[in-house]
DNA sequence: ACCATAAATGACACCCTGTGCCAATGCAAT
DNA sequence: ATTGCATTGGCACAGGGTGTCATTTATGGT
């Protein structure tokens, strides 16, 4: 050391260095997952395949169930930052929908490994008992902004209920669009906002309306 | 037994009788649940409680999680024998709204133990997860119900929308429910029904009504 | 009375998840 | 070299859940 450069952040303050990362066991993890199935993975066989030991996996991950989530912290503040962000001026419900679909516009490159992780999360029982925990989050922030809107507490009844409503139309997408390769998870959620501001019309015909709007290739057209 | 009475299935027709039953077994569980809290209680002090081997307990329920949910199973085919019977000239929503509201009505002396069981399996965070699993059946009722008004098959887009739909107006009344021991469950889930058929009146008045609405000490004068 | 049959129980062994505890490790600064 | 420190790895342990098998407790026939 010359002693002259500050460096009073530099990467590693202190102490043994890390065997492992987040993304190196959760890359590793979900690769066994696919190849041999959720439940017939130990947390043995991750640790080993990632070459550390079963306690450490531990210290990165809380659960074995946590895995296929990533950082989801990180999303749900993104979505939090995003509707902070909406004007005034925009109805509630109109910029819940742009907000929720915008949150599930992935990148192209990408498409494939969020399907495979989102069809895991929604198919293994497990995982699935999971997901509601994870999705709290998730609905919380859709809460407060409501309640902002309504000028509630963001634990009274309807910010609550817009909330639970949103993450439905978001789930109800993902189980459509997991199994079907060709779909685009964007206009699915657009979709079942559509629906579900105008529930009592599709007896009436707005369900083939959009039921056709879903059979085009993908240009979205609303 | 004089030996006259033929009695061709005699409810025990064979072999060593039971030593508990779902019941009691259920009794001592949640009694244990209330005095200790979910988590202290293990499967061995159940078993135990109830004078049965921890073996027996998991040839009576799957899973400890289980044991708050009763017989769910029958619940939900008293759900589905309910919109069943629904006359085709009654509106889908209307026909939905009805009958999730009438699915929640208890007998005034079972509000207390019912409450007490939702209350557990919506703040337990190893019960909230279960949760997703048990209702997933109760959904999928819905979405047969929605499937057959619209034409479309039970996995089709709408009609899993709309049994998410309905779910969240369940779960939203029941956990704001769940903490007031005054309000009346069937009057919140209705109310949840209201908003979600006018979301967008929200802002400009309607959330105002809806909240004077469950303020009201307990008759729905809709 | 005796014996076959059947269903449920209890005991045991086992694997897995998740946690507390503590000594050993590897690197940086002194 | 020594000290400081975060991370690791090993170990023991509680608890959930499952497979297996001998044992128990009834019924029904002879």
């Amino acid at each position: 050391m010359t002693g002259l450069d500050a460096t009073p952040v530099p990467d590693r303050p202190l102490g043994r260095p890390r065997a492992t990362t987040h993304d190196e066991l959760e890359a590793v993890g979900m690769d066994l997952f696919r190849r041999m199935g959720y439940e017939n993975v130990s947390v043995q066989q991750i640790s080993d395949a990632a070459g550390v030991s079963r306690r450490t996996f531990f210290r990165y991950f809380p659960t074995k169930s946590d895995l296929p989530w990533g950082d989801f912290g990180l999303e749900v503040d993104r979505l939090r930052v995003t509707l902070s962000a909406v004007p005034d001026h925009v109805p509630l419900m109109a910029a819940l929908r742009r907000a929720v679909v915008e949150f599930n516009r992935v990148p192209a490159e990408a498409v494939d490994q969020h399907r495979a992780r989102l069809g895991l999360i929604l198919t293994e029982p497990e995982l699935i008992a999971r997901s509601l925990l994870k999705f709290q989050l998730w609905r919380e922030v859709i809460a407060e902004f409501a309640a902002r809107r309504l000028g509630m507490p963001t634990s009274a009844f309807l910010p609550e209920l817009v909330g639970e409503i949103a993450l439905s139309a978001a789930v109800a997408a993902y189980r459509q669009w997991i199994p079907a390769p060709t779909s685009d998870l964007p206009t699915l959620i657009d979709t079942a906002f559509a629906a579900i501001l105008d529930l009592d019309g599709l007896e009436h015909g707005t369900a083939a309306v959009l039921a056709q709007r879903l059979a085009r290739p993908d240009g979205d057209p609303a």
